[in-house]
DNA sequence: AACGCGGGGGT
DNA sequence: ACCCCAGCGTT
């Protein structure tokens, strides 16, 4: 069904650019307005590797890994010719690795389909893997200035306070997007970056500077007595906790075992020490081989969808009948594809 | 349409 | 101790 929305009007777009103009945030992806409007464009390869990176991942989280992914791959050639291992790697840490496997995946479609040169509309973009439509709007607006709505988060949060929406945004979704488009100027890149910006710095999710905002006259929110209220939430279901053992075992050398895990589900593909399975009672430890093993502490883990609890157990073994995995010495742990929840692991154990 | 999928910065 | 972040792919 369709949701009127309480607020008709279209958001009044040079309003939001004027204010662009003055307060754009400096990022290492982005031209800054003055530059753009001169006519210079900013590099695709660059900024959909930002916006991949800056999926469901916040500004801060994101700047280290952008500087190392860019001086490492300056162009999508480079990024297409590495091994899936080497970028693996290097997005341990930033959490949704299925992004690093579609980016990967990606970059070579781009190269070997389109020449090393990504697609200038939003719906040819939309194929690749890992874009989807929030990814190929913004990269179709911000390199092309296609005209086309760049709905995110953030957008979801000031247009849900622009129209005072009463329900959860997923249910007002096409809704917002429709009215978005109707306000979307010729200047569709800058107004993407600058709504963006809008909500990360006036209407952010918990503060909100209505007397600074462009968008203010028009807003139902800022009427209301509250206008952090919208979005209006869904009701939180509590996350359940799993329990579980980790194994952490040297050889006679000191080096420490790790193997890869399965290519799909959690954390897919990445590198992790044994562990028992996950499940939502306690459990006796069951370790892999026969040991003096030693309980070295617990870690705590908290996932998207559930809480992780797992003692960590420590022991020196003969390296055998442990399966596929290799050694590897303590002072290589650094460049492993370990993701956060491992290398609590291995801290907790003594290592790294 | 609903669900699985990380991790960290901000409050 | 929460909340929420420049979402996507699968089912």
């Amino acid at each position: 069904m369709t949701l009127h929305l309480a607020n008709p009007h279209p958001l009044d777009a040079p309003a939001v650019l004027a204010w662009y103009d003055r307060h754009a945030r400096d990022l290492p992806w982005r031209i800054p307005p003055a530059e753009r409007r001169a006519g210079i464009r900013p590099d695709p390869y660059r900024v959909w590797l930002s916006e991949v990176m800056l999926q469901q991942t916040t500004v801060a989280a994101v700047k280290a890994y952008f500087t190392r992914f860019t001086n490492l791959w300056p162009s999508v050639h480079d990024l297409a010719a590495a091994p899936l291992d080497a970028v693996l790697r290097e997005w341990a840490g930033l959490g949704y690795y299925a992004r690093a496997r579609n980016l990967h995946a990606c970059a070579q479609v781009v190269v070997r389909d389109h020449g090393g040169v990504f697609p200038a509309t939003s719906a040819a973009l939309r194929t690749l893997p890992g874009i989807g439509a929030y990814t190929s709007a913004a990269i179709a607006a911000i390199c092309f200035d296609e005209p086309v709505a760049v709905l995110d988060g953030n957008l979801d949060r000031v247009l849900a306070r622009y129209h005072a929406l009463p329900v959860p945004v997923r249910e007002a979704k096409e809704d917002l997007r429709a009215t978005l488009q109707a306000s979307v100027p010729a200047r569709a890149g800058d107004f993407a970056q600058a709504m963006m910006d809008l909500g990360a710095t006036i209407c952010a999710p918990r503060k909100v500077a209505c007397l600074l905002c462009p968008l203010q006259p028009g807003c139902r929110g800022t009427r209301t007595a509250d206008p952090v209220a919208f979005p209006v939430k869904p009701a939180k279901t509590d996350k359940p906790t799993r329990h579980g053992h980790a194994y952490v075992m040297r050889d006679a050398d000191g080096d420490v075992f790790l193997r890869s895990r399965p290519g799909k589900g959690l954390l897919a593909g990445m590198t992790e020490v044994p562990t028992t399975e996950w499940s939502s009672t306690a459990h006796e430890t069951i370790p892999p081989v026969s040991a003096a093993w030693r309980l070295a502490g617990q870690v705590v883990h908290v996932f998207t969808h559930f809480r992780l609890e797992l003692d960590v157990w420590t022991a020196t073994v003969s390296p055998e009948g442990l399966g596929d995995g290799w050694w590897a010495d303590p002072g290589t742990l650094r460049s492993e594809a370990l993701p956060t929840l491992f290398r609590k692991v291995l801290a907790t154990a003594g290592l790294q």
